[in-house]
RNA sequence: GCGCCAGUAGCUCAGCUGGAUAGAGCGUCGGACUUCUAAUCCGUUGGUCGCAGGUUCGAGUCCUGCCUGGCGCGCCA
């Protein structure tokens, strides 16, 4: 919370005499001051008094005018906050870096599979995670990230067998190879029952290590990982090669995973299958839902493979908290998976555990994302396009040595579209209006960092301090600028990136009607010096901002 | 059948966890550029917050029941 509203509210606290939270919030219009409170609505009606009086005696009691104009009591007991400008002026320059706070946050996200190009549907996992992490950690949290690839099971038994049945060598496929060869092993499994024995005893000889079986399998790997890092780079996300902790990191550890939800007595054989019953989970048919640790072949499915990493979570990386940026279809599994491992002690009260859901990026027309041929278009050739349309626009600016920037737009532009509105929506994947310069996105944020840019290289040093803020336009800028930390601190809690989205573009509108109406370059004295450092400081909050959203923000555009 | 999510202006979306007359952008129409970058700004137009009850000083927000759409519900991940 940013001193001035906590100062604040404190203030009405002790004011009140009460333990009701004062419940500060922003004023919903310019007339009604800077901060609204409705703490005498609450108090008049534990009371039974009218809510005007209570008011009244409210701020009687409030001592303020250190930091306010005097308060106003507006509608039906209102108190409105005027914040005096100097006080404004001190909290803009006044920002402080956050303590860490000595909790780690574990964040699970990306997760594309080896063997299989990235699409469209692992561009939100990966851009939304990139932005949790990167919020988390400047609310100081220590936040390892866990890029929990799909490198392990059947598929990849069926693979290398039929690569060895071709009498093909795993050093000459590229990624599109490997996928290719994955189709054919696909169709030669469905078809041929003696093939699909040969593939399931590959996968056995896969999990018991036998050399020549492993050497092929993390060749497939090594060239998935070495072009899923291309894309990740493209992006701008963090992710590297260090923060892949796949499914087969974990294979050692399954067998213990049943063995210790048997010693609990929390498994049931069930069809052959080694399955969790938990209470309240009904399936179609009113019968009880299982969560399937081993399948009734002996193999393991993905529900231990889940199980087995909260558990390295919790006791190996001493996780206080788990984020898990999945798509929202996996609501149910990952609530049985968490309710399961409470049950198990895995996951201890002391550490929660939240799937951050996201809804499906749809095609034109909202269907779902395909091609004409019906295929699944890959995650490089959306951003080759939007880069592309963002040099065109560049191009018709006049814009000089574009090669950068217009990867900076083009892919900010995709990037805050995904972030910008509430992550459980689905969305249309549309460029044109991903693109556009107008309006909540990427573009328009960038251009008011990049005309800010020009004009403080234009303005000299700043000198440091914002002293000045005579007009309203100025304080409604400083006032955002003060509530950029609690903006933050709220995504941290609620892991909703869309909220410093509408946060930042609030900022940048308010940024513009300023640069309409306040000279900054050409006025005089301290007017001059004040508009310049308060230029500056939002110039920096909207680097910071884009920062946290994993967006570049090019000087110029 | 059960569960999760969504339904707000013609379109795309916000709505700060129950507060004042529900806000933006796009679109429409009209205005402001020898610019501190007009990729901007100002004005205009636009809503039965899916429907019906309930809770209370006060509901887009909470509770119940319906309607519509998406997704999920035993060995794929």
């Amino acid at each position: 919370m940013s001193a001035l509203v906590s100062v604040l509210s404190s203030r009405l606290f002790d004011a009140s005499g009460s333990t009701l939270d004062p419940e500060l919030r922003s004023a919903t219009k310019p007339e009604f001051g800077h901060y609204q409170s409705n703490l005498a609505l609450r108090l008049a009606n534990q009371l039974g008094q009218p809510p005007r009086e209570v008011a009244a005696r409210l701020v009687a009691a409030l001592k303020v005018d250190d930091l306010c104009e005097p308060p106003a009591i507006a509608g039906p007991g209102f108190i409105n906050l005027t914040v005096r400008s100097d006080v404004l002026a001190a909290a803009v320059n006044a920002r402080t870096a956050f303590a860490p706070r000595g909790e780690r946050v574990v964040v699970d996200y990306s997760q594309p599979n080896v063997a299989k190009q990235m699409h469209v549907g692992h561009l939100r996992s990966t851009v939304i995670g990139d932005s949790v992490c990167n919020v988390l950690q400047y609310v100081g949290y220590e936040v390892i990230r866990q890029n929990h690839v799909g490198d392990w099971g059947t598929q990849y038994g069926m693979m290398i067998e039929q690569l060895l049945e071709e009498g093909l060598d795993a050093e000459t496929l590229d990624l599109q190879g490997l996928q290719k060869l994955y189709e054919r092993s696909r169709r030669h499994f469905d078809s041929d029952s003696a093939f699909a024995d040969l593939a399931r005893l590959r996968v056995v000889a896969l999990q018991t290590g036998d050399p020549a079986t492993r050497a092929n399998w993390q060749h497939m790997v090594d060239v998935s990982l070495a072009d899923f890092e291309q894309v990740y780079a493209r992006l701008g996300s963090a992710l590297t090669r260090d923060d892949v902790v796949g499914e087969s990191a974990y294979n050692d550890d399954l067998p213990v995973i049943v063995a210790e939800l048997e010693q609990d007595g929390l498994l049931t054989e069930s069809d052959g299958a080694s399955c969790a019953f938990l209470p309240g989970y009904v399936g179609r048919d009113g019968l009880p839902l299982p969560v399937i640790v081993r399948k009734s072949d002996g193999g393991f499915g993905y529900s231990a493979t889940d199980l087995a990493a909260i558990r390295h979570r919790v006791q190996d990386l001493d996780a206080q908290r788990i984020v898990y940026v999945v798509d929202h279809r996996q609501a149910l599994h990952f609530e049985m998976i968490f309710a399961l491992s409470r049950a198990a002690s895995w996951l201890p009260s002391t550490t929660t555990a939240e799937h951050v859901s996201f809804g499906t990026v749809l095609g034109p027309g909202g269907k779902p994302f395909k091609t004409r041929d019906g295929g699944t278009v890959k995650l490089t050739t959306l951003l080759d396009e939007a880069v592309e349309r963002a040099d065109k626009i560049l191009e018709e600016r006049g814009v000089a040595d574009r090669t950068e920037i217009a990867q900076a737009v083009g892919i900010g532009a995709v990037k805050y579209s995904d972030l910008s509105s509430d992550r459980d929506n689905d969305y249309v994947f549309d460029l044109d209006r991903m693109v556009a310069m107008s309006g909540n996105t990427g573009p328009y944020l960038q251009y008011a960092h990049a005309r800010l840019t020009r004009l403080l290289s234009n303005a000299g040093e700043p000198s440091g301090a914002v002293t000045l803020l005579d007009h309203p336009v100025e304080q409604r800028l400083a006032l955002l600028l003060t509530g950029f930390d609690d903006t933050v601190v709220q995504v941290a809690e609620t892991l909703q990136p869309h909220r410093l989205c509408t946060y930042l573009y609030e900022l940048a509108a308010a940024l513009s009607v300023f640069y309409e109406q306040c000279p900054v370059l050409k006025s005089e004295g301290e007017t001059r010096a004040s508009r310049i450092n308060l230029c500056a400081a939002t110039r920096q909050v909207l680097q910071d901002g884009l920062g946290l959203l994993g967006i570049a923000a090019p000087d110029a555009m």
